[in-house]
RNA sequence: CGGGGCGUGGCGCAGCUUGGUAGCGCGCAUCGUUCGGGACGAUGAGGUCGUGGGUUCAAAUCCCGCCGCCCCGACCA
């Protein structure tokens, strides 16, 4: 591809909104561009790294017999009320009519349709287990995008289906994508960390994310160096030691003013906040309170909270309305005395005694609190974040939490979307059985900004061969004094067309200095360099990006580069 | 949705406090000179100052509404 035909343009300065440095140089580098918050252009350079990493993953995925398929974006609006979903999730599902007045909803995955198909399709366990799956465009509106490619609103997912016999079937499929995915992240140039993760609004028995270690990932990640353990701080448990045992106390009022905070009550009164009762206020989907209480030493975790009472829409922090409508007082409060709320206890609290809590009354608390005597826990569960240092849950040692972003995921979903589709299959014994599904998704932009993140510099972007966008950049100087030079480049660029690897080519009239400062920029693991210079001192100068390791070579050892029987000149 | 910031030629910004001719760098076009690390000179094109309203003799500038974008928090590939 001649660069003086190429439908692009670099910038010499950084974009003034990109933070990341994946978004900077994709931006600079001229492969996107965006339209709205979370929507981008992809040009062409962005296009071919996009298939490129969408044929990694075509390749892993047929390799252990999934089917390639393709799915609609628009979806009528009956099958995701057949499943329950729309009315489950909240505005970050579009929903629209026809021009007839149906419903209609902008797709953000593909479960109910692959149910669909199911009922259609099968209907004999020797049609089973089959995997499907597709690159499609996703449409998820939510609440903020951000990150440049790392979160947006329109993209093109790989989502993989398993549909299976029994639950076995479906572990040998978990399984096997699972393994699928290690291979793929590897082949994108990826480090990857397996988590357990939480299974949201999917469902489902178990889950694990892909993560990518990044300090501007949004979630959370527990780790042990010592074992191993690898889990989202979602679903983390680790073990809480045993406070020390003590008679329960007389519960008694005492003043406490200017205490909202655990750390000015527990200054005031000379305690630990361990010796704290903190709690928290939520409103469920449904329209329940929610009193979470966790020692004052520990902060709540949300999607843990919103699991303990089955809130399958999720949760949201009350307001101070609310609070006072169940007869609690934000700042100082506690369950003693509310009511018209669910309280949720924290496993901790529920076996701490002699607490400080809240009194429900501006500038009061109450010492000795116990759980039990006081007030009653509807659920007493593990509702807290793991911190720092906290034992390790498989062998004790301490754990240290890291960010990360999600490059992929695997989830066994069970029967609730074959239940919802019908889709039965007829066993070996005559009877009729449901499908078991799961789900595997991988957001193939999202991976893209991901390798720019691991695999840059400070000139620009520096890709991994499997996903470059061209095999090499090739730059001419001084072709238009030295028509050996613009011959040579010429030919080496037609070489790559005929050999079916084509290389990048600056035929540009600009100065040498605008030409390697673009090269960098744009990344191609080699820069081939002709000049009058490199002609003199005996070929083609190659440059590896990654290393600036530069060598002259002869001509013929870069024309079996570019026609890839040369991976590495030595 | 709560909090913070920003919208001025393609990109990056100044001008706004204190209302009065819309500016700078880069990029772009033409010509000439350059040519291995973002060249130089000359000439030139390009802007309803996000948008609607208001105040005023006069609004990029002051006031109000709206829209858009970015960042921090609640959701996910």
């Amino acid at each position: 591809m001649r660069l003086s035909q190429l439908f692009f343009s670099t910038l010499r300065d950084d974009p003034a909104d990109a933070e990341m440095a994946s978004h900077r140089l994709l931006v600079r580098g001229g492969y996107v561009r965006q339209l709205g918050s979370g929507i981008y252009s992809l040009l062409p350079l962005g296009f071919r790294v996009n298939k490129r990493v969408e044929q990694v993953i075509r390749e892993e995925m047929d390799r252990i017999g999934s089917q390639e398929i393709e799915m609609p974006v628009v979806h009528p609006a009956d099958i995701w009320r057949a499943s329950g979903r729309y009315d489950a999730i909240g505005p970050e599902l579009t929903r629209f009519k026809d021009r007839n007045g149906r419903d209609m909803v902008l797709a953000m995955t593909h479960e109910e349709v692959v149910g669909l198909l199911l009922a259609d399709i099968v209907k004999s366990y020797r049609q089973l287990p089959v995997m499907i799956y597709h690159f499609q465009t996703k449409w998820r509106d939510e609440p903020r995008a951000r990150g440049g490619l790392i979160r947006v609103r329109e993209f093109v997912m790989k989502d993989a289906y398993s549909c299976d016999r029994d639950q076995a079937g479906l572990d040998a499929s978990y399984e096997a994508q699972k393994g699928a995915y290690v291979r793929i992240f590897e082949r994108l140039g990826l480090e990857t960390v397996v988590v357990a993760s939480d299974v949201g609004i999917m469902g489902g028995s178990q889950a694990h994310e892909f993560m990518v270690l990044n300090p501007a990932g949004e979630d959370v990640l527990v780790l042990c160096e010592a074992c191993g353990y690898a889990a989202n701080r979602q679903v983390a448990v680790v073990p809480k030691p045993d406070p020390l045992p003590e008679a329960p106390a007389a519960l008694e009022e005492v003043a406490t003013p200017g205490t909202t905070t655990i750390a000015s009550l527990a200054a005031f009164l000379g305690v630990g906040p361990e010796r704290t009762a903190k709690a928290a206020f939520f409103m469920a989907g449904d329209g329940r309170l929610i009193t979470a209480i966790v020692r004052g030493d520990f902060e709540v975790n949300e999607t843990k909270l919103a699991n303990a009472v089955g809130a399958t829409t999720g949760i949201r922090p009350a307001t101070i309305e609310e609070i006072r409508a169940a007869g609690m007082e934000p700042g100082y409060g506690s369950p003693i005395g509310a009511h018209d709320t669910v309280v949720v206890v924290d496993d901790l609290v529920a076996r701490s005694p002699n607490l400080v809590a809240g009194a429900n009354r501006e500038g009061y608390h109450y010492r000795n609190v116990n759980v039990g005597r006081d007030f009653v826990a509807d659920v007493a569960a593990d509702i807290t974040n793991v911190q720092e240092g906290d034992a390790c849950p498989q062998c004790g040692m301490a754990v240290i939490l890291r960010n990360g972003i999600e490059v992929g995921n695997i989830f066994k979903l069970g029967t609730k979307f074959t239940d919802a589709a019908g889709a039965t299959y007829l066993g070996e014994d005559g009877r009729e059985h449901p499908i078991i599904m799961g789900s595997y998704g991988i957001g193939v932009g999202r991976n893209v900004a991901c390798i720019v993140e691991a695999h840059h510099d400070d000139k620009g972007i520096i890709w991994p061969a499997e996903v470059a966008p061209y095999a090499a950049h090739l730059v001419a100087i001084g072709a238009a004094r030295d028509p050996q030079v613009a011959e040579l480049a010429d030919r080496l660029h037609d070489l790559s067309i005929e050999a079916g690897r084509e290389i990048l080519y600056d035929d540009r009239d600009e100065s040498p200095g605008v030409k390697f400062t673009d090269a960098e920029l744009l990344g191609m693991p080699w820069i081939l360099t002709v000049s009058p210079r490199s002609l003199a001192a005996g070929g083609v100068e190659v440059t590896e990006r990654a290393t600036g390791e530069r060598s002259t070579r002869p001509i013929e050892e870069v024309e079996a580069l570019i026609r890839g029987e040369a991976v590495v000149p030595a």
